[in-house]
RNA sequence: GGCACCAUAGCUCAGUCGGUAGAGCAGAGGACUGAAAAUCCUUGUGUCGCUGGUUCAAUUCCCGCUGGUGCCA
């Protein structure tokens, strides 16, 4: 069976991973595109060595700072390790849906290795070349990124709530909003106690302000800060606010992009919480 | 103590030549096919500091009060 754990940031998703691992014989796959890479562990909340209740972890740490990584690639390395496990338990963790969805459900995307440039044009431009390649969807015209994107690979092949493989769990943290919050906040106050500030050093001396560290939370404000930009309380403060923000952006996609299963963590008794899911798994 | 300026949304501030007001940020909601911890969209009623005056009408003008800031003593 394939277990896929979601929810937003600070929920718990680690901690149930691991346990559920443990209890079924199952391999661990990342889900989450900041954990991808190398060097990147407090920022990222990445599971430390001590917290490993299984042996077999993949997807973490496959990439180095300056290396890109995208959807794409992602689909194409969790499609070769679902294959290659097929008798195995599989537990899925991350905060990314976009990626889980793209590994799990007939969400194809196509070949095109070139890559064009749209820098000289308006983001009306880029709106009416997309409709004139006959594009179905809908991007909004401010929403340049994406229209590029689109314009990069034009080939729409069908998003179908498809899934591709069977016996899969969707299982859902969740927390009441104040209760998340407050968790969110102290975990940023822990992550510098760890020594965040040290480790985006680290990597900004040696890969310089690649991409990764701009894109970031927690990252690109501690970028900030070192370039004077922000004092260390606005760093902080800032580093909570948007982590809270991306807290609502998961739940929206999970609520609304997929169908999943809740359960609320209980932080003071996380037993009765794995107890809750198991049963679940088990009728 | 004297003089000047300020007091409007949770915050920073516009504005109304007198007809009860609007931006940014925050907050809330949403979208999502190759950067997804990304990117983007929607959403603004508040005793316009308090009291009195002028006026058909005052947040706007005037007197006073309270609080704040600056300069002079």
């Amino acid at each position: 069976m394939i277990i896929c754990i979601v929810g937003p940031t600070g929920v718990g998703k680690t901690r149930l991973s691991e346990e559920l691992a443990l209890k079924y014989d199952a391999i661990v796959v990342n889900t989450d595109a900041m954990q991808i890479y190398r060097e990147l562990d407090i920022g990222t909340a990445k599971i430390k060595e001590e917290e490993k209740k299984v042996k077999e972890h993949f997807l973490f740490d496959i990439k180095n700072p300056n290396e890109e990584y995208s959807v794409y690639d992602y689909q194409k390395d969790v499609r070769k390790i679902l294959d290659d496990n097929k008798n195995r338990n599989i537990v899925l963790v991350g905060g990314t849906g976009l990626y889980l969805k793209a590994g799990l459900f007939k969400y194809e995307f196509d070949d095109f290795p070139t890559k064009n440039e749209y820098d000289g044009y308006t983001n009306e431009e880029l709106y009416e070349m997309l409709q004139n390649t006959g594009f179905s969807g809908e991007i909004h015209v401010n929403n340049r990124r994406r229209l590029i994107s689109k314009l990069n690979f034009p080939i729409n092949s069908g998003l179908k709530d498809e899934l591709l493989y069977s016996d899969v769990y969707f299982i859902g943290l969740t927390a009441p909003k104040e209760v998340l919050y407050e968790k969110i906040n102290s975990r940023v106050d822990k992550m510098v106690e760890e020594g965040l500030f040290d480790e985006v050093r680290r990597v900004y001396d040696k890969y310089g302000k690649v991409r990764v560290l701009n894109r970031g939370i927690d990252y690109k404000e501690v970028i900030a800060y070192f370039e004077g930009k922000m004092t260390y309380e606005e760093t902080l403060r800032l580093m909570k606010q948007l982590s809270r923000k991306y807290a609502k952006r998961q739940y929206t996609w999970f609520n609304h992009q997929m169908d999943i299963k809740w359960f609320e963590t209980d932080y003071d008794n996380f037993d009765k919480t794995i107890e809750e899911v198991e049963k679940y798994i088990e009728e």
